[in-house]
DNA sequence: GTGTGACTAATAGTCCGTT
DNA sequence: TAACGGACTATTAGTCACA
């Protein structure tokens, strides 16, 4: 799996969640403790998320790190 | 979880399969073309890995990014 | 409610070496 | 074989005004 793709799907998965969730950028932002363009960054797979902050969002979320990886 | 305990047991988890797969962190480093000090780093849980990282090492270790969340 | 460019502070990640 | 150090560069974290 390419660089890119592996960004790609991750920022998709969150999207994903976070509107199953019926949560807005600016909503997960805030559980989160991160910025909402931080959000949107990663969603649009802008940013090379570091593991702390994958962990904020699938704590946000309501899943674990794993379920941020199983393929939507 | 806490933050240091995420990349702790990270740091475990790397250790526990490159072991298993029977690599030094020279070797490992060499497979994930990463550095040599880094891969200690991350093993000991000095340095808060990005995702490109996590799935490099992943696929020099011949798994998948959700195995290296699978409790140890 | 979200995308985007710009920006500074922090840290990821490399490279040299010694223990 | 691995831990650890200092110094260094590249990249991310995190925020903002504005579209």
């Amino acid at each position: 799996m390419s660089k890119e793709k592996i960004l790609k799907s991750f920022g998709e998965r969150v999207r994903e969640l976070r509107k199953k969730n019926g949560l807005s950028q600016d909503e997960l932002s805030f559980k989160a403790n991160l910025h909402r363009t931080y959000i949107g960054m990663i969603e649009r797979a802008e940013k090379n998320i570091t593991l702390i902050n994958i962990e904020k969002i699938a704590a946000a979320l309501n899943v674990t790190i794993k379920d941020l990886f199983n393929g939507s």
